[in-house]
RNA sequence: UGGGGUGUAGCCAAGUGGUAAGGCACCGGAUUUUGAUUCCGGCAUUCGCAGGUUCGAGUCCUGCCACCCCAGCCA
């Protein structure tokens, strides 16, 4: 089956363009992200958008920092960074920072305040903003304003050779203190901030805004489609009006796309700064968050997350994605290429009664049902296995039809099992199960096309490895947790459970971190990418298999309390 | 009381004047040695609301309503 192209408003507008020939029909973009924080998977669909554009028009995409505010940015945020773009499967055309262009942009602010369109502002940091007027009101103009040109230069000249202090001086643009749209109010280009930069070190005090710099690196790099989230639509006049003032090599074009919600989780970087530097997770790649190394130490593959991009869309309309989606993305890309293996997480022992006393044999099990290609694996099987606790239920609820007194399952490629007994602590806790099997059933199939309802999984007990097996859940409870102040309260305290003394299939110990498994009837897992090693086997789970059964329990438990 | 945006099913989303794609979710039913997968079927007489133009409107016009963003020397 062919792929439907994909359809959106920003590739309606880039075939308009193309079709006039604008840009000789050059389509480049770029991915330009502060490197002040981790990437997440709002940033992924950026990424997608603007990497899958240029893959699909054979144009370009850079990668560029917008890194001009020093306070927060490190090389280990853009080692992140570009760790994470290549592990998405991107590259990028060329690699670039804005931190490149300072010696330029500051020419270009000379140029500015030679044409009479930008003056250096004495006003303080609390007058610039009573100045600015409100959203109903509009600003008056700062006493500085008319400063002379050559005045204006002077001035600059000392912000950048250091001669005053941090906020003594602004370099702002003149354009309109009436202006109804609040960014035309004479915006800041440039603050003086004694903060060494992680590139340029301390050979600058002074630092461009972004609005000022982000066009005119667009315009330096021949970007033809500046992409970006809707809350810079306000900002795109400004955009405009820098790059026509400027004598620049190109005017790209700013388009903007609503960014993405994931229902359950949160976007904002200050919240995830926070939820890491107070310890809610374990870092920046904790299995719960929405990061993209977050999600790949979870297991999700770089195929699943350029997938969900894709079934999202891009609009400008603000929304909130389901984890269902998200899930769905990654479930069919396991699907078809996880291979498949046993694992207990609460093991339940079982005794088989009439097995041979301390024989053992091999059953073969297939890797995958649908893809021969992947080969089975042989598992030995004894008188002595594990099955999963919640496989046997002494008095079986209705429809339950798994193990349960004197009835017969098919232990997965081994054989039929009856359960003839149950054996319990002091407490009355299931401790042990009695069966007896049917020799005749080796391979999990009768000769005489007797049919059991129910196939269950097991490891052999002398055969088994043990393992950490963590499960994750949502990290919040709320839906939209960064839509609540008290974020923290919304915390789901069931968002990660660590097993220990799960029993596993002995081969799966030999596997290397972040191989990918189904572990049959229970989800996909992968082995942990720091934890996992020989002698402390480590898996997480990425996302269960979808489960009618907890579904019926579910209705049947509702249903009882509504009765 | 300003400006900029957005409204198509429970959640996304295509649709560019010719009679509402697709995905997720949900509900059936078939197959199944994973209660998985797969398959088959169902799921908007209607596109925020009200008018208007037109043979014909989700698409064009007018009015209204709802929601989001903007007053950092952040990006």
């Amino acid at each position: 089956m062919e792929k439907p192209a994909i359809s959106n408003f920003i590739r309606n507008t880039i075939d308009t363009d193309l079709a006039e020939n604008k840009n000789q029909g050059r389509v480049a973009t770029r991915f330009p992200p502060e490197p002040n924080g981790y990437l997440h998977i709002g940033h992924a669909k950026s990424i997608c958008l603007n990497f899958g554009i240029a893959q699909d028009y054979q144009g370009t995409c850079n990668l560029r920092f917008d890194d001009t505010n020093p306070e927060r940015e490190s090389l280990e945020y853009v080692q992140s960074i570009k760790d994470d773009i290549a592990w998405l499967g991107y590259q990028w055309n060329a690699l670039r920072f804005a931190s490149d262009y300072f010696e330029q942009l500051y020419d270009y602010a000379i140029e500015l305040i030679k044409q009479g369109k930008a003056y250096v502002d004495s006003l303080t940091g609390d007058e610039i903003r009573e100045y600015r007027g409100t959203l109903t009101k509009p600003g008056k103009e700062s006493p500085y304003r008319d400063r002379p040109v050559e005045e204006n230069l002077k001035l600059f000249e000392s912000m950048r050779a250091g001669k005053f202090e941090d906020g003594q001086h602004v370099l702002r643009a003149k354009i309109d203190m009436s202006s109804p749209n609040i960014n035309m109010r004479d915006p800041i280009l440039y603050r003086i901030r004694r903060v060494s930069h992680y590139r340029t070190g301390d050979r600058w005090c002074i630092y461009p805004m972004y609005d000022y710099t982000h066009c005119i690196s667009d315009a330096i790099e021949d970007i033809t489609h500046s992409l970006c989230t809707l809350e810079f639509e306000d900002n795109r006049a400004l955009y405009d009006w820098v790059l026509d003032e400027l004598d620049v090599p190109s005017h790209p074009q700013q388009i903007e796309f609503a960014r993405l919600n994931l229902e359950y989780t949160v976007m904002s970087k200050r919240i995830l700064n926070r939820l890491v530097y107070e310890g809610h997770v374990s870092g920046w790649d904790d299995p719960r968050l929405p990061t993209i190394s977050g999600l790949r130490r979870r297991g999700y593959t770089p195929e699943s997350i350029r997938d969900f991009c894709e079934r999202i869309g891009v609009t400008k309309k603000q929304g909130t994605i389901a984890m269902s989606v998200l899930e769905n993305s990654i479930r069919e890309d396991l699907d078809q290429s996880a291979p498949r293996r046993m694992a207990v997480l609460d093991p339940l022992r079982v005794v088989i009664e009439n097995y041979p006393e301390g024989q053992t044999e091999t059953v073969t099990a297939s890797n995958h049902p649908k893809n021969p290609q992947m080969g089975q694996r042989p598992l030995t099987f004894s008188g002595v296995i594990y099955i999963e606790r919640s496989d046997f239920m002494e008095t079986p609820a209705k429809k339950f039809f798994r193990l349960a007194p004197g009835r017969e399952v098919r232990l997965r490629y081994a054989y039929y099992i009856t359960c003839t007994g149950v054996i319990k602590d002091d407490q009355g806790e299931v401790i042990e199960i009695r069966c007896t099997y049917d020799p005749a059933t080796k391979g999990g199939s009768s000769a005489d096309g007797r049919k059991v309802k129910g196939t269950i999984h097991w490891v052999s007990a002398d055969h088994a490895a043990n393992a950490e097996i963590r499960l994750y859940d949502r990290l919040f409870r709320a839906p939209s947790p960064a839509a609540k102040a008290d974020f923290l309260e919304h915390l789901n305290p069931q968002s990660r459970i660590v097993l220990t003394g799960c029993k596993v299939e002995q081969g799966l110990v030999d596997m290397q971190p972040e191989a990918r498994f189904q572990f049959e009837r229970q989800g996909y897992f992968c082995a942990d990418r720091q934890d996992h090693s020989r002698g402390h086997p480590v898996f997480n789970r990425t996302v269960t298999l979808r489960d009618t059964w907890a579904k019926i329990e579910k209705t049947a438990g509702s249903l009882a309390q509504h009765s």
